[in-house]
DNA sequence: GTTCAAACGGACCTAGGGTCCGGATTCTAT
DNA sequence: ATAGAATCCGGACCCTAGGTCCGTTTGAAC
């Protein structure tokens, strides 16, 4: 499992490099599927040993290019201010958190198609997929009305799986804000269930 | 394209073979992936190019295989009796056709993942997740509390992916009737928003 | 400057989906 | 029954793309 880092500037340099040309390249092309590890290789001016030597293999690559564009979105959710941030009501954290999701496979559309989907191993063994679904499962097991927290997690999670949003803004053209507030709606629906079980709250 | 029918009997003969060795080795396998089309045309003692002729690619016999197992549940939805068939009132039938999906997709966990995760183009573009989907869709605009009824089928059946399921089943071994029940609680809940757009109704 | 571990890079390997075509099988007309 | 045409069979073959190997080069430490 190569992974550590390491000293040589060279290697620095040409993670970098490899780094680059590979978002370069799954922004500039339709699917995901069209970009081979040798284009990574040859669009960064590296040999394919090199590049695989620093990520150990495809899904390496996207998980670093993933990780590293989830690092803001991370620290604002982890140690930030509302409605991000953990000092946030619950009610309210649940929108906020899955609206970040939204937008950031919407920023990210490709790269999030080839990390979830492209992969020959389902997503829900993934490990950033984990972390969303715990830090999501925790949120909702302080709302009294939600039943199921864990099924909750990943149902909500699913409505923002990066194929389905491909497909919304893709293919059925759907803009950005329309699509964040029909998910937004469709939290809040799910949230709103309280009266089911007898307490309506204040409002 | 090759799809037609053919008449010759060794022809269709091969077919079912072909139909029932891929059948067993796609149950018999853990993932989908380790099934491979020289396996199946092995399995069914056939040539590969007959295989690939009679179902076009390997999308093609997984399609040709799903259809099968969906045809019964198909029927049921378009013409059957209660809570399943049309004459059902719209929020019973909502949770009716997601707890058929589910048990679909339990009865078939393998196939299913094969078929939605495992190809190489989105699940989003296959004829029989559109037909779930304007189904639904056209269920959920009955309901007047429900608001973006495109947005939520697509949500709510994102709910019942294969591969989530596979997880749920799999990973986390939560037995069938507890799914069920709890998908049942989730589709409840998104239908249940009435009172959010001011109309707190009865209760 | 010498040394040696580490990195380089591209030839090479492998697996699996998909194609091809000479030969076998089936259908039809007589 | 049989010739002939149409269709089908099957497995050798091709191709792509991920991943490996190893002789060569580079960088850092002394």
């Amino acid at each position: 499992m190569p992974e550590r880092q390491s000293s040589r500037k060279d290697a620095i340099r040409n993670r970098e490099a490899v780094l680059a040309a590979a978002d370069a390249l799954f922004a500039r092309h339709e699917s995901p599927e069209d970009v081979t590890m040798a284009d990574v290789a040859a669009a960064a001016g590296v040999g394919k040993g090199t590049l695989f030597r620093a990520f150990g293999d495809r899904a390496g690559l996207l998980r670093a290019l993933y990780e590293g564009r989830l690092e803001p979105i991370r620290q604002a959710v982890e140690t930030g201010p509302p409605p991000l941030g953990p000092t946030t009501p619950p009610r309210e954290r649940v929108p906020a958190l899955l609206d970040a999701v939204l937008c950031f496979k919407l920023d990210n559309r490709r790269l999030a198609l080839a990390l979830e989907e492209g992969g020959s191993s389902s997503p829900y063994r993934a490990e950033h997929y984990e972390r969303w679904h715990s830090l999501l499962q925790a949120v909702l097991e302080e709302i009294p009305s939600v039943t199921d927290s864990g099924f909750t997690a990943h149902a909500l999670l699913a409505a923002t799986r990066a194929d389905l949003v491909e497909h919304l803004a893709g293919e059925e053209r759907i803009p950005r804000e329309r699509m964040r507030a029909q998910l937004s709606n469709f939290v809040t629906a799910v949230l709103a269930s309280g009266p089911l079980q007898g307490l309506t709250a204040e409002e």
